[in-house]
DNA sequence: CGCCATAGTGACATATGGTCACTATGGCTG
DNA sequence: CAGCCATAGTGACCATATGTCACTATGGCG
């Protein structure tokens, strides 16, 4: 048997596979807090608890994973984040009531206003801030994927400036230090937070300054690629 | 409806969804050079190729992802690795002739002399070193994975020993330093690559030496979780 | 106008990798 | 068996980046 013969004859559906589900962690730096987005699941299994933004793969709309992870975003946000990245991949035989199943992970950044969520109370979607994971029942191992992201979120904030997308456009050195100081869990020197950007060119100046109450901090924008860029030495994680 | 109707009536096969296989990137040092473990495809498609150990959850025999990466390694060297990792999670539209398929895949690293893999010229499993690869045609998009896969491990030599696990269990310095300088494709300071590994206390010397044509080196073991250590500063990558 | 709060800098200490010449050691060979 | 060779391993100094902290700058407000 040649392969077009074996393609033609190919039936996908002869074995039995794990059920496949792509999610993702958006984050966003808002009041001063780290909040990730939640929805409230319509459909059983867990009906009713909150989880992850996410889906199955749809293989008519999606070309790729990301497809799926965005087009699930822009659902329930109507934009998709300036900042998407896969973390990883869980799949096993207890995470899911219906059986062996596999979710495919991303970790997305996004600044606050840029995603218009309802803020009603009833909303079937809403901001939880990081310190109030607690209190809410989370979906299948999705508490777990949360902890995954933020400590993947973490070493990038001792060694890049990633963080950064989950700020507005414009935004102060002392934000990004705190949001920094935020996922590190310790405070930061600004004299080496700000030199190392400095030094790294990474940011570019406006000439607009916002007040908060002392001096008012000079308004960055990240530069072209700066998301990309790594900085040989780590912070001082200790 | 509540949850127990819904998971007693639940039809796993409802919807079409992507094929979902799991690969495998396992290394190995040997003879100066590194090596990828390549597999024979006895089916179709791209039967007769050569591609990466790997294949589809067995949901009896395996618990998680990570038991179906090592079921499949076990299958082709006998033994499983003693480092395995998550790599990333590849899937879209055209990677499978077959259509939408998602692969899992996983990095290991392995000492040569602990896996025997049949070194006859018909045999159906073979170590490759990785200068060969553009002479051997790979299936699927199995080549850009081993280049995912040996840029990760090429982060990993710059700021961790985690390559050692390609080495046998007592290595030299020296051994461990070239892998490094092939992985890093840079030659390194001798002194820099020795200091920092003495001061992060990583490695137990032995009394056996080995000699290389001079001065006999000091054969070393990994010390127990100094594969995750991380040093706070990477190696010169210039 | 002077105080307050926060932004931003100067200057020095510390830590770690880079460099390279120098020493150490075992095998081989004349 | 002495001396050479090749490779292992070290000493010492340099370069660079972060840690520390006191000091200066700036705008708002009473």
């Amino acid at each position: 048997m040649d392969e077009k013969e074996f393609l033609d004859g190919y039936d996908r559906n002869g074995y039995a596979t794990p059920l496949l589900s792509v999610d993702s962690v958006l984050f966003t730096y808002y009041e001063q807090c780290l909040n990730v987005l939640l929805v409230r699941r319509a459909n059983h299994p867990d009906k009713g608890k909150w989880g992850l933004p996410g889906g199955f793969v749809n293989m008519q709309a999606d070309h790729t994973l990301e497809d799926t992870a965005m087009r699930k975003l822009r659902e329930k946000t109507g934009v998709v984040p300036p900042y998407i990245e896969q973390l990883a991949t869980l799949g096993n035989r207890v995470r899911d009531k219906r059986g062996w199943s596999v979710t495919v992970c991303y970790t997305a950044l996004i600044a606050h206003q840029d995603c218009m969520v309802n803020a009603s109370s009833v909303s079937e979607v809403q901001w939880v801030r990081l310190t109030d994971l607690d209190v809410v029942e989370l979906a299948f191992d999705h508490q777990e994927i949360i902890a995954l992201a933020q400590e993947r979120l973490k070493q990038k904030a001792l060694y890049s400036i990633v963080p950064a997308y989950a700020l507005p456009e414009k935004f102060t050195l002392p934000e990004l230090q705190h949001l920094h100081e935020l996922l590190i869990g310790k405070k930061l020197q600004k004299k080496s937070f700000r030199r190392r950007i400095e030094q790294a060119d990474l940011l570019q100046e406006t000439d607009e300054k916002r007040a908060e109450g002392g001096r008012p901090a000079a308004l960055y924008t990240m530069k072209k690629s700066s998301g990309s860029y790594t900085f040989i030495r780590n912070l001082d994680d200790r």
